[in-house]
Parts: structure tokens; sequence; C-alpha cells
DNA sequence: CTGGAAAAATAACACATGTAAATTAACTTA
DNA sequence: TAAGTTAATTTACATGTGTTATTTTTCCAG
């Protein structure tokens, strides 16, 4: 069942039958979500890993005021965070942003994992260095990108991962937020975020329409968000990682 | 040498004589880089572990038109990132502020360590964690902090970071950057951080003199940026960590 | 010391984005 | 299918921050 997990770490490294089995395994313990319920909040002790099977999540910070900061978004395969048990406490909140299932896998099955299987660690480890590097490209567009550069750049980049997952179909996939999460999520507020949306669908770079996102034209919306997609590390081009079609019609 | 690493991982727990000897061991391999230079660019391989001994360095990323996002700093003691060479080639650069020295760490070493001494990956681990918790924390400081809040927030992290590797003196630190660089870090204006530096100063928050940062009340600093230091994960409090004088005068 | 470069400070003006409030559209569910 | 709720859109206006250019200060190398 954890197969979007699987397919992405396949992107890195080719994995055993055997290794596939120990994440199978690994897997084993579900939950499930209510959307808009937090799966852990900032200060509860981290006990399991947890692996996002299907449904979108969000990792957020809230300030004493109120304001709120979304800080990444986990869709199906996403693991949140592969060593949190380390700490004594989360510093920020996870919640679910549809319905969410995921697998709760144990701190002692994820060392036994790290200790027998070099591969499996490897592809972790990668997966890892991925995940901060996409924390990284937040902080550069929230800092240096402007409004459309910015939605531009969450497209580009939630498009990819997804596709990596084969969540995609042909040019388009889910995205089920709402304005105001887009909203917090870019550190802009959902007017804002409204105006920005007409003008990206006004130009024919983007088309939006109940919960699904189509992008027309990739590179040119690459091009406009000054999108570069090495920070995502697919190191096999992802050219053959459509689930349905072929990337051209 | 590696002596400010090792004070910062014995915050999160008591390392053996042997660990720290390993530790020792494994900085043996020493570089300098003048101010200024680059010490790895994005697209290189990365193959060794940086160590920061000495100086001051940070990392950043170029959009093609040339703006510039600082994405951290590192002080001494700190790592640039511990299994980076994993990845194929860097998404980032990272260049000296200051004149800097620091170890390269060999892939095999840290190898060695991760298989060998428990207690020091588990420190590595956490000092990992912190790092990509700092690097969120950046993420809300540029999605939600006004320029005021977000330099303050700022000046409270680093010096609790010097703090917590012996580089404060009472109540004030080291701050070698220019206007310049704060606000490549902080994504404002060179001229709006003159501004923000000027009301922080007037209201009597922060003194900035030659380099050197002064923080009269922490805890008003803290409360005007609303900054919460759980995300440093600083378990022992932090009160026996300044080098030279107890914190109240 | 002194000249020259880098950094900091100042000034005037522009504009991207925020705020607040009202309206319309799109879903849910009884 | 209609009521009720949430999400999206629109409008008008306010403001924080950016831009460009100039001046002043600080810092060093010679």
């Amino acid at each position: 069942m954890p197969h979007h997990l699987i397919r992405k770490l396949e992107q890195f490294t080719k994995l055993s039958r055997d290794d596939r089995q120990a994440l199978e395994a690994a897997a084993a313990k579900r939950r499930s979500f209510a959307e808009h319920s937090d799966i852990i909040r900032e200060g509860d002790d981290p006990a399991y890993v947890n692996l996002i099977l299907e449904g979108w999540a969000c990792r957020y910070k809230q300030l004493d005021d109120g304001r709120r900061q979304i800080l990444s978004f986990f869709v199906p395969g996403d693991l949140c965070d592969t060593h949190i048990y380390i700490l004594r406490e989360m510093d920020h909140s996870i919640a679910a942003l549809t319905p969410v299932t995921l697998a709760e896998i144990p701190r002692s099955i994820l060392e036994r994992i790290t200790n027998e299987r070099t591969r499996v660690t490897k592809a972790l480890w990668w997966d890892t260095l991925v995940s901060v590097a996409i924390q990284r490209e937040w902080t550069v567009n929230l800092g240096q990108r402007t409004a459309i550069e910015r939605l531009g750049h969450l497209f580009c980049e939630l498009f990819l991962r997804l596709r990596g997952v084969g969540l995609t179909e042909g040019n388009s996939c889910m995205l089920p937020l709402t304005q105001v999460e887009l909203a917090d999520a870019m550190g802009l507020s959902n007017v804002h975020i409204n105006r920005t949306l007409q003008e990206l669908r006004r130009s024919g770079l983007v088309a939006l329409k109940g919960k699904r996102l189509t992008i027309p034209d990739l590179d040119a919306l690459q091009k406009i968000s000054l999108f570069n997609p090495n920070y995502l590390h697919l190191e096999h081009d992802g050219r053959h990682l459509d689930a349905d079609e072929p990337t051209s019609p």
C-alpha cells in the first residue's frame, strides 16, 4: 500500500523485492483523519513517523497573534520527518487538508530498516534531503519572488512532485486547496491570491476548476516563475513518470 | 579544535572522551577561504561535509535575473548538511562572509561514525533536525513577520545559537553582516533594513556598533519579534552556556 | 595621516500588496 | 430543491516596502 512512497524512492534508486516488502511491513499501522483535523500539534511528543498514504496534509506554524504560515504540503508518499522522534516535542503542527489516511511507522521499525537495508536507508536519506531542499526553495519563494512568480512556482513544484508518484493525468492534477490556504502558504493575503490566480488564468498559464489544476504549457509556467527543478533532485529525468499518458498529447 | 561543534552537541547529549576524539579526528583536514569567496557552488558535486571552525558563512541561492536569497547563516560549530554527498549536485551555494576556516569531513569518516558511535550519530541527527527547524522558522519569518519582527527574530536566533557555542559575551555577540547581506537574508531591500535597524536602535531594543550586536533586554526583543525558542530544541534550558559571565549582570 | 573604496544613511517618489467590507457563486445536506 | 454554509470575487482605499539616486560616514591600505 505505501506504493507512492516506493515509487518515489525508486526515482532515486532501484529497490529489491525485500526492500519493498520491508516498507510495506513498516506501514502496517493505519490511521485516518478527517478533513481539517490536526494530525499532530506543536508541543506534542512525536511518537511515530507519519507516512501519508491518501489525501493532502500540511505542516504549519501559528504565531501568538493568530497569523498562520503553512510550511509545506504533504501529498501521498510523503514522510513527515524521518527522525522526528529524536526531538522531545514538535515545534510545529501537521493538519489534514482533505480526509487523510496515513501509516504510523514506529521508531523501532525505522531503526531496524536503518540497520539492515542500506538501499532503503540511502533512499530515505535522499528523500529527507529533498524535503529540506524544498523547504529552502520556499524560503527563496517568499523572500524573492513576486506574487505571480510565487504561485507559479508552487504549481510547478506540486505538479512535478505529484508526477513523481503517479498522481498526474496528462497536464493536470488535483489541487484541493482553498485560496485562504494558498495565501497562508505563500505569505500573501487571500485577496491578493485571488487577483494573482486570475492573472495566471487570464494569461492562459494555468486553468483551475473544481479542485483540479491544469498546466497547458509547463515550460512556459516554469519560465515566468523562474522555476529550476534541480532542487527536487529527480535524477532520472522523470520522462516515464506519468501514470496515464505520455507527456505530449 | 571542533570544540564549538562538540559544545553544541553536548547541549543535547553528553559525549564520551572517545566520541569527542572521533570528532576531533574527523575534522583533521582543514581549509581556509577568503572573505566573500564561494566555498561551494550550485551545480558542484559535493564531496565533503563542511564543518565551520572559524568565521561566518552563508548558504544562498541566486535567481537567473540576479536576485539573491540568503538561506542560512553558518557560525562556528555548524555543519553544512551532514549527508549532502548523497546528492549528485548542489542545489545552492555556500559563501564565506568573513575569512573562514573549515574542516572538510570525508564521507567515509562520517559513515564510520554512523556505524560505530550511536551517541554521536544521534547528536548529529539532532543537529540536522534543528537546522531544518531553523529553515522552517525562516519561512515563517519571511511569510508572516513584519520587517521589524523579522530582524528582531533573526537577532534573537543568532544570539541564542552563538550562546550555545560559547561565542557571546554577556548580552552581546559579533554580527559581521552588512546591511545588504541582512537584506538578502530577510527578503527586504537594504534601504528598508536601514530604516528598520534605526527603529530597533531608537527603541533601545538593540545596539549595533562596529560589527557587534548588543541586546540589552533579550526578553523584550523576543516579545516584539514573536520569538519562541522552542524550534532550537535547547533541551537543557541553556543557562550555563555563556562563556564569560553569567547571563544577568 | 590620507586617499579611496565600501558601507551606511538620507531623500523623494512609486507601486505591490494589505485591509475591510460587501456581494456573488459554489457546495452540502437535510 | 431550498436553506445554509463555505469559498470566491469584487471594490475602495490604506500602507509597508521598493526603487533610484545622492550624500555622509566608516574603514583601511599605503
